[in-house]
DNA sequence: GGGTTATTTATAATTGTTATAATTAATAGA
DNA sequence: TCTATTAATTATAACAATTATAAATAACCC
């Protein structure tokens, strides 16, 4: 945690700006909801939690900037707020997601997959691909389990 | 034009919805600038020089419907607004872009590309593929070339 | 320390979108 | 055809997410 903590900190530094305590608040909070694609709102009201004094404005100007840096990469799922996701130690891609149109759930790939599909795109159309967001809309596990016990238990007959 | 119309039409009516002037008026606006990723704005704005009388929230509550019918999908690039894409005859998946970080062009490719990843999606992670969306951000041909005329005519020395 | 610059706060303004109420158009049945 | 009902539209207000502004504060450098 502290580790990554500092290692943003000198991110910032290498383009002349500071860790204050309100960006280190903001970025605590992603760190400790990696998991979640927090919204702006979201990581406004958590970074309240631990320093309320904090404006909704720093923590948009700050996850801008964080974005800007690449520390965050910054979603939309089509429900009309942006999204902020830490992008994972080490990776050069934007991970993928998996939405699940039952549940709302939102998982994460990090495996690459598009290698084979970006050269293509590279050979055959021209395009020199920098980055690239994919998302699969679809039923997540659970969500499938639950549909398979509910049609057993409910004896369904046609 | 005409045949696309009368589709269009008759989806609608399947789920007994009517295409109303104000409708047919969106839907060829849609049809004769399909190249454009329109948003909802724009969209308002052509309608209007066809059609005066209507108005904005008539045309994001068509645009919704058609959204709902699958008739255009609604895409989101990141800069704020929602983009409406008339989906191809016959096209069952969701088309891919490849916008420019240079000029902002949006391409927008055809091909499937992702039967192989939706398999391993669907093989690895349990998850079950209903939809998609892929976006690559890079440089275009055509900036490309820019970049390599610009290079070339400076005779930059370092 | 004093001046400059960066940052933040609080708030207002803006923008994209959605909801509401009144009106109009279409539809179906008597 | 008249009337009742429903669907759709208009105009406008409301809303929610985000951005801009001005004043205050903090950090930095000479």
């Amino acid at each position: 945690m502290e580790h990554r903590i500092e290692k943003i900190k000198k991110q910032l530094h290498s383009q002349s700006y500071k860790l204050t305590p309100q960006r280190e608040a903001t970025v605590r909070v992603l760190l400790e909801n990696e998991e979640d694609h927090l919204s702006a709102e979201d990581v406004y009201l958590l970074v309240k939690e631990k320093a309320p004094e904090i404006g909704l404005a720093t923590v948009y100007r700050t996850l801008e900037l964080l974005s800007e840096l690449k520390v965050v990469d910054k979603i939309n799922f089509g429900d009309g707020v942006s999204r902020f996701d830490l992008r994972k130690e080490g990776a050069t891609h934007f991970h993928h997601h998996l939405v699940c149109i039952e549940c709302g759930s939102v998982a994460e790939i990090e495996e690459d997959l598009l290698g084979e599909v970006e050269s293509q795109v590279e050979n055959q159309w021209g395009f020199e691909v920098k980055d690239h967001r994919l998302t699969f809309h679809g039923i997540c596990k659970s969500c499938q389990k639950q549909t398979v016990a509910a049609t057993t238990t409910t004896h369904m007959e046609q």
